[in-house]
DNA sequence: TATAGTAGGTACCTAGAGGAAACCGACCCA
DNA sequence: TGGGTCGGTTTCCTCTAGGTACCTACTATA
């Protein structure tokens, strides 16, 4: 798996796509998934969001989880206790992502079934 | 820039973000400027497309028009002339993404700037 | 003593996407 | 005979995200 960068808005002097900013925000690689198990979850631990997520690594969490943080859809609590305490919910300005979500969950469920249907005609005319 | 792969649903057993098959349809790299180059210009010929779109190469272009295509978002229209002409416009199943775009838009008009702020204050608290 | 747990940080390595550029086949024009 | 158009395809190369492994400081437990 590899990473995911949107073209640069504006590179080639056409007219670039306005929604490319949102997308390396928002949809960055890991970035719905976390921000998924978070609100199913509510606040969790570091290793808590670990397992639940799936198959991320630590090392790229911690990167996801920064990325997030900086860009104010997550926030991050320490506790310094012993050993340490971290936790991590889903910030306000994340919360306002949900009617996106629910956008992309009804397109989901209504056309996914055409796209399925489109790849099956396609792989067979192209056979 | 890479690719964008995201992760496999149901791995590790957690609960899986349902939103993540779509992801790879609608915003994989490049398919979210080229829709939108579509559906500004309408229909476009492979060269227009290619130069419209921005920086993208024809390797890269062919790639994901034959994915768009497979999944039913664009259509393909072969003239078997000389030279040879073919035809790309957005099909209804792609059209059907506009209250999507649609509600990104929005989302970027009203919380980007919280987004910017949100990141500024973050680099200087982390110097 | 030794091991485990916590929340990461760091160094090294690999796989694979994507870019650059050359090439192609059929035809037209000069 | 050579060059140009169109819609790609092929070859080669680079870049980097992400995986593996190992490290911290401190405590509790066995």
């Amino acid at each position: 798996m590899t990473a995911q960068n949107h073209p640069a808005p504006g590179a080639g002097g056409a007219q670039a796509c306005p929604i490319t900013p949102v997308l390396d925000i928002v949809f960055s690689r890991w970035t719905t998934p976390i921000l998924w198990t978070l609100h199913q979850f509510g606040r969790q631990r570091f290793v808590e969001l670990n397992r639940n997520v799936g198959t991320i690594t630590a090392k790229v969490l911690t990167q996801r989880l920064r990325q997030l943080e900086r860009d104010g859809l997550v926030i991050r609590t320490y506790h310094p206790e012993v050993p340490p305490r971290v936790e991590y919910e889903i910030s306000e300005l994340g919360l306002t992502l949900a009617p996106l979500f629910a956008t992309l969950t009804t397109w989901s469920t209504t056309h996914l079934p055409e796209v399925e249907r489109a790849r099956t005609t396609f792989d067979t005319t192209h056979a």
